[in-house]
DNA sequence: ACCTGAACACCGTTCAAGT
DNA sequence: ACCTGAACACCGTTCAAGT
């Protein structure tokens, strides 16, 4: 697994086949079998190894919002650090223990928040639908171009003349900071997350965040 | 293109090789070459064609509330009836005038809510990477088990408890209602866009959306 | 228990020929 | 202008042998 995830970090994703990988170890294709399984558990094996290792899990006693925020940016921090990380996290469903890990601190989180319990497990994977969906735009290529250009788009298309795109050429003229438009997605959601909070009854351990401006 | 989307929806993703296409087609498989390219053009080919055909676009008249709920409907109706289509989403930039369509109608429906200009491209791209996102976790495995079978879940890592696993097991223990998932997402997605529309200064075309409760 | 060699049924793509 | 055939350099995986 260490030396696919080396393999992918240096030559791509692509370029981890169970040759290659054997021949980094120093032995037969054949005789990684017996190990992983078979490429698709290399891959699964990879995504876990990534994931333990994910670092902000330390700061236990910060806020839910600082924590919240620390793991979002750790994870983009993930998938800017290993483009091929992003991609692979959609196909393995994380049921192991090292997932679970810090699926529970964003859990943790949100209930320190407080969040109503039926709702933390939707809001946890929507946020990280949307972190691993954001790295994996920027690493696969959907956020490249396609905002550059926009000279071309008013009436391009013979029957929809796109007057959105006409209005907004000021704002699509040059590609966007990634940094900057992470970090404003990120300060929408936690205004989302702030107008779920229960009402008023105070959570066991709850430490009275403002209910809003 | 058509027999290459024929294909993945009968026989998956995997199963669109060059030399499956060009059979379907009755060709060679080099005779492919002068007409896509390349199998990564095939693939752009296919998302494009995929878009162009996207269907809710026609209630122009509706209020941009209704009309970005069904885009993103659409959206994951589109996910939920060709599997393979969202994956590939990430990976291919959405340049093409058929795509510039969709994102067209998304700036068009949060120009309408009020949201200031500069704003509007980087919410179309969130609310886009949500929808694809999702579409993505449904259709590859991400959102396949893991939350099933949580009896395992306290005490399983050493040092880590998971003790938030543990508060909301009874929430975890059957997989949720996916349709209902992505309804309470989109209305959270709903006030989030509410609460960014321009305080006060009426847009040219403004109809008066109360601006909160 | 662990590894090897040969083989099977595939890939995307290049290149020189054909018509 | 459009297609074909053969070939190159790969894939993941099975299976019978080896030690």
């Amino acid at each position: 697994v260490g030396a696919a995830i080396a393999l992918a970090d240096e030559r791509g994703l692509d370029a981890v086949s169970m040759r290659a990988v054997a021949e980094r170890v120093g032995v037969t294709p054949m005789a990684l079998y017996p190990h992983v399984g078979s490429k698709a558990a290399l891959l699964d094996g990879m995504v876990t190894a990534i994931l333990r290792d994910l670092s902000p899990l330390s700061r236990a006693e910060a806020s839910w919002e600082d924590r919240l925020i620390d793991l979002a940016r750790a994870g983009r921090a993930m998938t800017q650090q290993r483009p091929w990380v992003a991609m692979l996290m959609f196909s393995r469903p994380s049921i192991e223990p090292d997932a679970a890990r810090v699926t529970d601190a964003v859990y943790q989180a949100l209930l320190d928040a407080g969040i109503p319990d039926a709702d933390v497990p939707r809001l946890e994977r929507m946020l990280t639908t949307f972190v691993i969906g954001y790295g994996a735009s920027e690493s696969a290529g959907r956020f490249r171009t396609g905002w550059l250009d926009p000279r071309g788009w008013r009436g391009q298309v013979p029957g929809q003349p796109l007057g959105a795109h006409a209005r907004l050429t000021p704002f699509l003229e040059k590609s966007p900071d990634w940094d900057a438009e992470f970090e404003a997605d990120l300060a929408d959601l936690r205004l989302l997350i702030r107008d779920k909070i229960k009402p008023a009854a105070a959570p066991p351990g709850g430490d009275g965040a403002a209910p809003r401006g």
